[in-house]
DNA sequence: AAGTCGGGGGG
DNA sequence: CCCCCAGACTT
């Protein structure tokens, strides 16, 4: 095997890297948690979340034994939150079945709900010292720029590829400090833009900066189309000062976070339109009466579609329904929302404004 | 293989 | 406006 690479990124991490809470970390539970938390995640904005995770729940038991909104509003703001209910699920497993104790093989820790192929490498070489190489998106920044490997990367052709150059490029008796300096090199130095190639390590081997193909790699094939959305919330609040809340449930954007009952619409609707809407679905009557107060629009960008929103706040109205609870005001700060709720209730201040 | 799932930050 | 980030899951 070349050690060429390996070596040299071996001694620049030694001397670059940062100090991170889970470097050094050997408790496969923490290692688990912040890979989870760093999917798709930038170091700087998961470690405040890694950090609440580990005081609230310091053991996996913990984690295992708390409620799901209990783990959903810790998670609120991360995003794909398809994780954190993995998270949660996964923490039972391994308190049930495997008795608090992580799993230490690799094919255990592949199976584990929200581990996939780079999360599984991570945590068998992280904790364990397995000998499996990450593939991560430092990981196939740095190859494709170092070996010129022009194979689009969200590809399986590409995956292949690039999983086989990483595995050979492991040391194996070194694959715990190696994972994590070649994914450091790749946030630090090797970054998607203005990579500084001057002063780095490989210049006088890497193919791409020869080439001065570098801002062009890797390679990615694929464009994510971005549609747009209308949502109309309706904000129903009692005599008591309740607000009707309920939790989405289906298999689309903030599953398991609670919201407004919401009227959505494909195109942008009138003020009469949403009032007569809402009072069909739900069920209610002389809406415009109760009208307290109306928001501005809300443009919320996500990667894949672009929310487009607005409040409706009502009062006096009595309702409750089979998928709504009825929630006071001075309660709403417990349950878990998308970052745009997070945003109109500070906007609106809802206990004033009643 | 293609779609879906968040939110924040940088150029 | 664009792109990317210590990716995984469903269809």
């Amino acid at each position: 095997m070349n050690t060429w690479f390996s070596e040299k990124l071996l001694v620049w991490y030694q001397l670059n890297k940062r100090d991170l809470p889970w470097r050094e970390e050997k408790d496969p539970y923490k290692i688990w948690l912040s890979e989870i938390i760093l999917q798709q995640t930038q170091v700087i904005q998961g470690l405040a979340y890694y950090q609440k995770f580990i005081t609230h729940f310091p053991k996996v038991q913990a984690l295992a034994e708390a409620s799901e909104n209990q783990v959903m509003k810790l998670w609120e703001g991360l995003g794909y939150y398809t994780r954190a209910r993995n998270l949660h699920a996964t923490a039972k497993i391994i308190a049930s079945q495997y008795k608090g104790k992580f799993p230490k093989h690799y094919n255990q820790i592949r199976a584990l709900k929200g581990v996939g192929d780079y999360t599984a490498a991570a945590i068998a070489s992280f904790a364990f010292n397995l000998p499996h190489a990450v593939v991560d998106g430092n990981v196939y920044r740095v190859l494709s720029r170092v070996f010129n490997l022009k194979v689009p990367i969200d590809t399986a052709a590409g995956k292949k590829q690039f999983q086989e150059l990483a595995t050979a490029l492991l040391p194996n008796k070194k694959a715990a400090t190696y994972n994590q300096a070649i994914m450091e090199f790749g946030a630090r130095y090797c970054k998607p833009r203005q990579p500084d190639c001057q002063n780095c390590i490989f210049s006088h081997t890497c193919m791409a900066f020869e080439k001065s193909l570098v801002e062009s790699l890797p390679v990615k094939e694929k464009k994510t189309k971005v549609v747009p959305r209308y949502f109309n919330y309706v904000v129903l609040i009692d005599t008591n000062n309740r607000v009707s809340l309920q939790k989405r449930t289906s298999n689309d954007i903030w599953k398991g976070l609670y919201e407004f009952p919401l009227i959505e619409s494909s195109e942008p609707i009138s003020l009469k339109k949403a009032l007569a809407l809402a009072e069909k679905k739900f069920g209610l009557s002389a809406l415009r009466s109760k009208l307290i107060y109306q928001s501005g629009n809300y443009k919320h960008l996500l990667s894949h579609q672009t929310i487009h929103a607005c409040f409706y706040v009502f009062k006096p109205v009595k309702f409750k329904n089979a998928t709504t609870e009825n929630i006071a005001l001075k309660d709403l700060s417990a349950y878990p929302f998308s970052q745009l709720l997070v945003k109109f209730l500070k906007d609106c201040e809802l206990r004033e404004i009643v």
